[in-house]
DNA sequence: GAAGTCATGTAAACGGTTACATGATTTT
DNA sequence: AAAATCATGTAACCGTTTACATGACTTC
């Protein structure tokens, strides 16, 4: 069977220990989100697939509390996320909309400077975000790696558009 | 009515000059591709609504030769164009299946080298193409600064994977 | 005359998001 | 008692890609 992404988000969340979807999403959310997304209506019907391949195991229900179902990777699960880890990486997309109208900005040049601008601020906020993260001391080892790609990247993105902007200024008063 | 995305792509091509759906493809194709991708399936329905809607008007057929629909930008819709370069981007997303390799590496840690030197390469092929695209002097103003920022951008995601990959291996050995 | 490429277009499939529905439990 | 949050799930929609179909013109 051919996994989906998202089956390898899964695998690699659970590899951390049992989770619940919930719990699933929860951390996508404040981690993978970044450079990889997953929304309720992939991951519900992902945890069932994956159930019925094996890949995973429902744990034993709760004693007592909320209805919740926690599943756990099973070693061919384990073996499964191995080899998706030994593969080599597919996808690297991008879509960057500050980008997209600052490369048509010549119909309207007095308007780059505002999308700069935007531009700048939305990665500095992103940086605040990761600091908070961060902060926190949870991620660890190749995770917080990551997390420092996403701090620096996103800072040199920032100072790319402040470089920008001040190129764009001098050229526009020599003008 | 509300434009799409690629509406606004065509919209922006056109501003440089008439075009047919098979020319914006091919300039999407080796431009904005990197950052905003636009397919046939898209192109070609999108020309006809943009047509109808009266922002862009269809030239006059070609004497003879081969059959094409060309088209300019009427001045609604440079104005809708001019509209949305003075608002804020909207959209910003990255999926990067390298990155979320390395995220979840911890569950085979000798897979990190190998998906750390994937990634390297993908991002110096990545800086070698703008290169060549550099090369032929077309991109200029802020196309050419965008195309800057594609090269400078992959170089330092290079670099951070030869320093990550270093910091890794020390690490190993240490242990 | 075969291969290539210019050129337009559509149908089907896919991956993903959004919004909604439901209801139990916990906190205020 | 109300509000928040935990928790699971689905249906509808959307943007996009892929693959295919068609045919004319150009180059070898």
């Amino acid at each position: 069977m051919e996994l989906s992404p998202t089956a390898h988000v899964i695998l690699g969340m659970l590899s951390w220990g049992p989770k619940s979807g919930y719990d699933v999403k929860a951390i996508v959310d404040n981690s993978t989100r970044f450079f990889w997304a997953a929304s309720y209506g992939q991951i519900y019907p992902e945890l069932r697939k994956l159930a019925e391949a094996g890949l995973i195991e429902a744990e034993a229900g709760p004693e007592g509390g909320r209805r919740r179902t926690v599943y756990r990777l099973s070693p061919t699960g384990h073996e499964r996320l191995r080899e998706w880890l030994s593969a080599e990486p597919e996808t690297y997309e991008l879509r960057d909309d500050g980008l997209l109208r600052l490369f048509f900005a010549a119909a309207a040049p007095d308007t780059a400077a505002g999308t700069l601008a935007s531009k700048r601020h939305y990665h500095e906020g992103l940086v605040e975000q990761f600091r908070e993260i961060e902060a926190t001391g949870k991620p660890e080892g190749f995770a917080l790696a990551v997390l420092h790609y996403g701090i620096e990247m996103n800072e040199w993105a920032a100072a790319w558009c402040a470089r920008a902007a001040a190129d764009l200024e001098s050229a526009t008063r020599a003008a």
